[in-house]
DNA sequence: GAGTGGTCTAGACCACTCA
DNA sequence: GAGTGGTCTAGACCACTCC
């Protein structure tokens, strides 16, 4: 592992060329087939690697016009979607999870917009609480379309939450992810045990399966909720 | 393009299979050459669909036990790192920018713990603000480290902000990002023009290059800031 | 020990884009 | 038209892990 001629080896080592600045930002870097030969390793192993440094954001990459060095190197991080259970698991604390309402309901006009909806669907409103060692960690407040996941009818969620089992039963192909910071509504506020108006942190997900929206969700946390990536 | 054996429609149509469930979570599915056959493809190109279906989390691969559909798709958004000026201007917006303060000065405790530093070294202090027409967009907090960044001695950040100054002066091997809602202090709010107390999205980043800290900084926006990511 | 995925090679052809 | 990256192939060997 790390030889030579691993694309591992051959890509950090191109990632220090252009960290201490051996290879500039904007600077033309040689081709596949130079690098190719002065790595000792074949064409394909370097263009693995430069794929890598491309997807990391570190060269921009063009037919006929070579690679190049980014000049604001627009890299970017990844972040693992968790299950509330496996977030709450991971930190040491027992899980809790309790039903506040479920029931049929033509959806708000605001979620309606917020989905790109022109017809209206019919659509399952759930509201429940998770827990921390019995604190309140989130509050969900979810829509899901009875039209793209009709056997969410039979589901109680009495035992097992949305999350949980939509992550199970109802795969998706796209998801848009928007985080923002709010002022706890009265409502909010008394669920997560904090005074009106406090900060909340607010992660709003929809999820989409071939064009179709399958859900929407709030979760709401105290301010005292973290988000970590690391890249 | 997108022929019958390209990687991607290989990729494709298996993750076909594993959304409508002709794949079942938690089974085993056949190994490369098999699938090599079926889709009248080198072993490699089904290697690269199946490499890529595993970066997505889709399946679990190992070594000897095969390729496996997740349990629970651990799926991971990818977000890009943006610079704050090409945020506004993204947005049609004419950025601002103004220096508030630049100072040598020995690091608070809480940021000395942060940056999990045995000793005091000499930091540089500065704080500024970003505007998109005219409006407050973030208030910016930041500590660099004079120690591995010398070179920002000379530089006195009033017409080029640290953000953008580092990203092209002081590359960095890893990162971490911490994202919460918090309240306003005096001084925040008064910076982003909001009134006491109002909730804030803050966002902070600590970035080293091989272990060593480079800078630590604070970005405060007001809560009708969004951010967005798609899968 | 054997079976699976991980990687590498050498060669080839294609796609895109610049001149 | 020509040069660069993008992808595919066929074959090979290796590394890991389960039996």
């Amino acid at each position: 592992m790390s030889e030579r001629n691993s694309f591992r080896a051959i890509r950090d080592e191109m990632a220090r060329r252009i960290a201490e600045r051996l290879w500039l930002p904007g600077a033309l870097i040689p081709g596949e087939e130079v690098l190719a030969r002065e790595f000792g390793a074949a064409r394909a192993t370097v263009n693995r690697a430069l794929q890598e440094l491309a997807r990391a954001g570190l060269v921009e990459r063009r037919r006929r016009a070579g690679t190049r060095v980014a000049l604001h190197p627009v890299r970017e991080a990844r972040f693992v979607i968790p299950l509330v259970r496996q977030e709450i698991e991971g930190r040491g604390a027992v899980y809790r999870y309790r039903l506040l309402s479920r029931e049929e309901s033509p959806p708000p006009e605001i979620v309606h917009a917020r989905l790109g909806l022109d017809k209206n669907l019919p659509f399952l409103h759930v509201r429940c609480l998770h827990l921390a060692d019995r604190t309140p960690y989130q509050f969900e407040d979810r829509w899901i379309s009875l039209d793209a996941v009709p056997a969410v009818r039979d589901v109680d969620f009495s035992a097992i939450s949305p999350n949980e089992w939509l992550v199970q039963h109802a795969p998706f192909s796209e998801a848009e992810f928007t985080f923002f910071a709010a002022a706890a509504n009265p409502e909010e506020a008394r669920l997560l045990q904090l005074s009106d108006g406090a900060p909340i942190f607010v992660g709003e997900r929809i999820t989409w399966l071939r064009e179709k929206p399958i859900t929407l969700v709030r979760m709401a946390h105290p301010s005292s909720h973290r988000m970590v990536m690391r890249l």
